[in-house]
DNA sequence: CATGAATGAGTATTCATTCAT
DNA sequence: CATGAATGAATACTCATTCAT
């Protein structure tokens, strides 16, 4: 005999939330957010659909929730990855290591930032050019950084550092999902940047 | 007997369409393919409704329609740019300038394919992927050339080209849109990655 | 062990019906049966909304059940103040005069029987209508003794009796909660309808 | 053969929102702005509910153009049977011929003003209110001329004049729909309303 | 009995899409 | 082919209501 019966557990507003946002993430993530239906969502969570919106108001705040518990969790993991103090390139290093291995092993999660979040019609399309934009800043401190030390430069431009740090996380989201190997990943996009960086510093640049 | 009419003369079919995609392509890429109705197309394009219907089957071959256009001259600028049978590097430059060029000057049709057709709820989402694949394996091609020329170099695995080649256009799509001067963006993208290359090739690769 | 809960001492049944139908009247005397929700009810009674379900049952069965109430105690209110065995007049008049009082010190009952509960789509429309036939039968009495009493009419049909009553009733349902002072406001119906009335018994009826 | 397929036959624009109209009043008046769904509506209206919102954009545009045509059409039917310029219980009775006989040949739309219109809840209880309000103003006027015109008075105060024109209103609004026969009604109200009226101008109030 | 988790059953609303003229 | 009248089929959202703890 069945003990549990149609009705859905009992459990806690927190953890059900949880829940809903994670079968959300999945959902939203393979079938993009006009194609995903709230009876999707409800189904997948084990849930009825009034309860979703009992707790998560509606599908656009609900895409929300999930964009910013992703981003926040994302955010999160590459900021404790990031071995702080160290020398700009270890900083960079450790933290596109951690990049790297986060978004392999939260697959769905990064799609719906990279995938879905940030197309135009998209609610929280903000959300997620702010995240973006605050790494963008912290890889721009970075070369910042490593400029200021390095000796003879003639001058590194502030827009030209900013365009290398976009260039930089551009590249990374490029390599985001392409191979199961982090490390290796990560060490591939170092030798291709910080390379180059440095000869840039070192007053080698490409030219024409 | 009036010669013109209230809106739309007599135009031969081929012009039609393109006054309907070119009225598409602007209207997808600033409110994206959810938000926008047949309605706001048809009356963008100075045409009834049944119209469109009729030249375009449905909105989403519609908007594939958009997408293969866009791609297509895209991809037609890009490779008109390079400089066929020269240096890889200066293929890579010649390349990167005529993108760079193109999309500062047809932002609609750039903000279509990086903003509203490669997220997943899109349809032709392969479209633009396929284009994507087309653009990283002429990439890779040009960097595997250079490995094979470059002397003393252990070894460079395929897997590891192929992702060189993912990072650079990732990095470029990054800087896509980030600068009306082409020129400059492409060097700015030329001294990150290519030098950044020739240490790689040369031996003497980043290390942790 | 705590003596005082954070809500909702313990009290007996009736007592709790009483406080629901409290803060049911007043909600729905102001924001109406379709605006009004259960949850709001149960949180102005200060009780939980099982409680609720479980004393009244249902959203329209709480609704009549105020309706109910209000029109007793209004009925009540006026049957109270009629002087019985009186002169037909004296008893209109203090009738109004009971009326008028208790509207004006009752406006959410008022409200809730007038404004709301009348309309077609409400439960109870029928008690409601129940009520005000039980009133004008009221007045239609008191006219057809006064008609019998008077000397000389013609004759004052049944009908016609009817639609005095009629009329009287619904010229105090449109003055109430329209002035504080009941006394000055029954003082001008009487004016206005019973001196009317005295020349129509007295056979000198208006004419067109 | 049917000549009439499924389809709805081609209307213009004009009659089929009448017609819309004419079916939203009638199933509004009877059961109710609530209980009434959209559905009931279009099916009434022979129609498809798409074209109901093309047309009339919601359910409670719908129901404030339903009211605002009843209460345009009532009280343009009053004002043309007003005889203006004569004696003021001349254009009294005239005016109250024509409501009665207006609102018995329109029964529908008249329970929608007075039966649905005016309820706390329903949309556009102010478009009602605003129309009584003016009636009431208009009525006003016409006991404020016989006041002045009378001879003898002590004073009639506004706020009373004010009253007696409420207590009218009221009165005929109760009447509507009472009988068939709108002579015969108008005729009771005059005898029950101008009549007393004249006693009071005449200096013959009702005294308890 | 208080609490708050949970739902069945409906509702308004909005598209893309197609005919008839 | 332009026009605009017309619709099928979905989807977001809400409410009164119940049950387990």
């Amino acid at each position: 005999m069945e003990t549990q019966g149609k009705r859905a557990q009992r459990v806690p507003r927190a953890v059900r939330e949880q829940q809903m946002l994670d079968a959300a993430v999945s959902v939203f993530a393979r079938r993009g957010f006009r194609a995903t239906s709230m009876d999707e969502i409800a189904e997948a969570a084990g849930v009825s659909k009034p309860l979703v919106y009992l707790y998560l108001k509606s599908k656009d705040e609900l895409f929300t929730a999930c964009v910013r518990r992703e981003a926040k969790a994302l955010s999160a993991a590459v900021r404790a990855s990031v071995e702080a103090g160290a020398a700009p390139d270890r900083q960079l290093w450790s933290g596109l290591l951690g990049f790297f291995r986060y978004t392999a092993e939260h697959p769905d999660g990064w799609n719906l930032l990279y995938g879905q979040a940030r197309s135009g019609g998209a609610p929280s399309a903000d959300e997620v050019a702010a995240m973006r934009v605050e790494i963008v800043e912290f890889v721009t401190a970075l070369i910042g950084t490593a400029a200021r030390e390095a000796p003879c430069v003639p001058v590194l431009a502030d827009r030209e550092v900013r365009a290398l740090a976009l260039a930089l996380v551009g590249a990374a989201e490029s390599l985001a999902g392409s191979s199961a190997n982090g490390r290796e990943t990560a060490a591939t996009l170092m030798n291709f940047a910080w390379a180059g960086l440095g000869n840039l510093l070192a007053g080698r640049p490409w030219s024409p």
